[in-house]
RNA sequence: GCCGCCGUAGCUCAGCUAGGUAGAGCGGCUGGCUGUUAACCAGUCGGUCAAAGGUUCAAGUCCUUUCGGCGGCGCCA
């Protein structure tokens, strides 16, 4: 029995028993108001004073915010409560008594302090939505995945050396030597990936750099997808179908939860392929065209994603970056070999990048060339150069991060709601 | 790392411009109310004004430093 099969009309006039928390208590004297929640939904029970007995209604008075209890009771259909139905109670029992100071009352409160409260902030009705929502990105992402023929291959999270060899890595002792934290499980993925033809990875990756802005973590989701035998046009399409799925299940799903986030979903519901296209080149020209000073080989921040992303109503591709920006692993643009094959997707609404993919270089020597090129030690690389000596194919992939998705997703202003205990460089508490 | 703002009751904040008895709402507690909707009404408890130093007869208020947070930028798929 639960409150979303009440609120679903299935048990009305029946008796009910019922487990879960207070979330509020109102009294007019002789009848008490309980808001309880349990897990799938919020219902009001009421007590009258000449209906049960009069322990039950003492101890009910005595009630505080966030007691967990057991109560039994009547359905019925009642305009006068939240949500259209009611539970009138016959018994109850305290599972526990909340101590009486819960931190986080009624009215509003600050950031700091909801981020100190984290682990009781997550049971509020917002909370609540936006890590509904998140869990169906994820089940979209998988369902997505595994309907398409992947396999999932998850990437190890201590690794050996930097993938990329540029950005800061969260390091730790590892008996006697040093391991590092993933950054991404991509480099793994290409060398599963020619086992089972279509693979992906799906787990939290690890950056240290101090980003202090509304859209960085310190420890992320990536689900990183890996494709033989696909092109730099064939990876944009799976991006796109990929997207639209996502988007499409949670609004099917979710639409409850995307209401109490007065998320206004119109804009979400034209999410579906093609999306549109620009390359590099166009959108610095873009930019110049409206102002910004910026020049061709200079990478974008936040307010030039923003402003390519403000043109568009869908999901757009940014691609063919300069490939001197890129990592070194990106396949060079044939026609152009200035510029790589990769293309970074925007969110609509003034979101930025949620997705980065390309193809990858599958000739050996170029990749020994580029590797050189960056810097980067090829000893480390041993592994991952002998993928292009056994059996290389043509391949892309890309990383979708789960928490820029959720927050486009949910509209929200920072990243820090979209997962249950977030960390960045100012916090690691709870 | 840089720039800006902030730190006063458990919480959200006012008081600072112009130095002179520490305030409000919410929460807690006590009582009232037989249909409440962030319930309401009455009463009550609650303070190292972030920390240290300085100016002054007198500092929550002015000055300096440190710490912590927030917002933006940078770094960063």
């Amino acid at each position: 029995m639960s409150v979303k099969d009440i609120l679903e009309g299935k048990l009305t006039g029946k008796e009910v028993e019922l487990k879960g928390w207070l979330v509020t208590k109102r009294s007019s004297g002789g009848v008490q108001f309980l808001m309880i929640r349990d897990g799938t939904g919020t219902i009001q029970s009421t007590i009258h004073k000449d209906e049960v007995n009069e322990k039950i209604f003492q101890e009910t008075d005595k009630l505080t915010q966030e007691s967990s209890l057991a109560l039994k009771g009547i359905v019925k259909v009642d305009k006068r409560a939240p949500g259209g139905y009611e539970i009138r109670v016959n018994d109850l029992q305290i599972v526990q008594l909340a101590v009486q100071d819960y931190p986080l009352s009624k009215k509003a409160h600050g950031i700091d302090f909801l981020m100190d409260w984290r682990h009781l902030w997550i049971r509020s009705p917002r909370q609540i939505a936006i890590l509904k929502i998140r869990a169906e990105v994820v089940k979209a992402c998988r369902d997505f995945l595994d309907e398409q023929g992947f396999t999932l291959t998850d990437s190890p999270i201590f690794t050996p050396s930097s993938v990329e060899g540029v950005a800061t890595l969260f390091e730790t002792p590892y008996f006697g030597d040093k391991a590092f934290l993933t950054q991404s499980g991509q480099l793994y993925v290409e060398a599963t990936m020619a086992a089972f033809g279509k693979v992906y990875c799906f787990g939290p990756t690890f950056r240290a750099e101090k980003s202090k802005t509304p859209r960085h973590l310190t420890e992320f989701w990536m689900v990183e997808p890996e494709m033989a035998f696909f092109t730099f046009e064939d990876n944009l399409r799976l991006q796109e179908e990929m997207l639209t799925y996502i988007v499409k299940k949670t609004l099917e799903k979710r639409s409850k939860e995307f209401e109490v986030l007065k998320r206004d979903t119109k804009p979400l519901k034209k999410v579906e392929p093609p999306f549109d296209r620009i390359s590099y080149t166009e959108a610095i020209g873009m930019l110049q065209k409206d102002g910004f000073s910026i020049e061709w080989g200079e990478d974008l921040g936040l307010p030039h994603e923003k402003a390519i992303s403000l043109k568009f109503e869908k999901p757009v591709f940014v691609h063919r970056y300069p490939a001197r920006t890129r990592a070194f692993y990106m396949q060079p643009d044939p026609e152009d070999p200035k510029v790589a094959l990769c293309a970074d997707l925007m969110a609509p609404e003034g979101y930025g990048e949620i997705i980065g993919g390309s193809e990858r270089i599958y000739d050996l020597k170029l990749l020994e060339q580029r590797i050189e090129e960056f810097g980067l030690p090829k000893k480390a690389y041993e592994w991952y150069l002998a993928l292009r000596k056994f059996g290389s194919v043509p391949h892309s992939g890309f990383g979708l991060g789960i928490e820029r998705t959720v927050t486009w997703i949910c509209k929200l202003k920072h990243i820090r709601e979209t997962i249950p205990f977030p960390r960045t460089t100012t916090r690691i508490y709870p």
